[in-house]
DNA sequence: CAATGAACACTATGTTCATTC
DNA sequence: GAATGAACATAGTGTTCATTG
């Protein structure tokens, strides 16, 4: 996971997602794809940010080949009245130690990103600077 | 200058960076490229983020095509001493006007991701969720 | 038609190579 | 050798297409 420790510009994305998902995943069962999709849409409605279905999906894929997360199909709705299929999400034990790790390190990456954004505008939107 | 307003996950470099050089031309005549190169290295250093003399490069030619910035050559240190060549840019009064526009603009952008990113600390951070 | 996923495409950005004084 | 720039390469992510129940 020590690729997203990587020092650069502002967060990634999937780091970003990730750490949503985790967090989401163990906190309820049950919980699927699109609908992870539609919940995080929706928070961040007001910020501006709609993450795409495919980002979402290629989240999920990485956290379950790191063995983090379980897949189970399962069927939506009532039985004999729905047939869509969905997958279903838990956490593994080892998906338990990589949540902490996982959050530690984005702690720390979003606060490092938080200053650098709060430095842009105390920089740039300051006081007015005094001539001469 | 409105493929800066897009409503994405976090700010472009390219964006972040046209913000710095021209409120750093803007302020002090004279400068060149890996002058300001170094010195925002240095400024950013204590975040973690290292922008390359490429990505300021381009930067600075983008800001050329659309007119907000002159170029001249100069050399750099005592003549007959030194025969270093530098460009130095200095802002044309239609950079002035792009320069209001831009820091509109990215205000709003740094304010969005800021308050994106710390939303991204309370929920997932937050204080420990009642069990049941 | 909703959910999932793959294939494809593109943009932003970094790495490497080149040029000039 | 420092400053500038171009060429090339890659990563991250979005758009479109496909599949299945």
């Amino acid at each position: 996971m020590s690729k997203y420790e990587n020092r650069g510009f502002m967060p990634k994305q999937r780091a970003f997602l990730k750490l949503y998902l985790l967090n989401k995943i163990k906190e309820k069962k049950g919980g699927y794809g699109s609908q992870f999709l539609t919940d995080l849409q929706k928070e961040f409605k007001q910020y501006g940010y709609s993450p795409t279905h495919t980002e979402l999906y290629k989240t999920l894929h990485e956290l379950t080949r790191d063995g983090a997360v379980k897949r189970e199909k399962r069927l939506l709705g009532e039985p004999g009245v729905n047939f869509q299929e969905i997958i279903v999400y838990s956490l593994t034990d080892e998906g338990q130690e990589q949540l902490e790790i996982h959050n530690k390190l984005m702690k720390v990456e979003l606060e490092r990103c938080i200053g650098l954004l709060n430095k842009a505008i105390r920089d740039n939107y300051g006081p007015i600077k005094k001539k001469a």
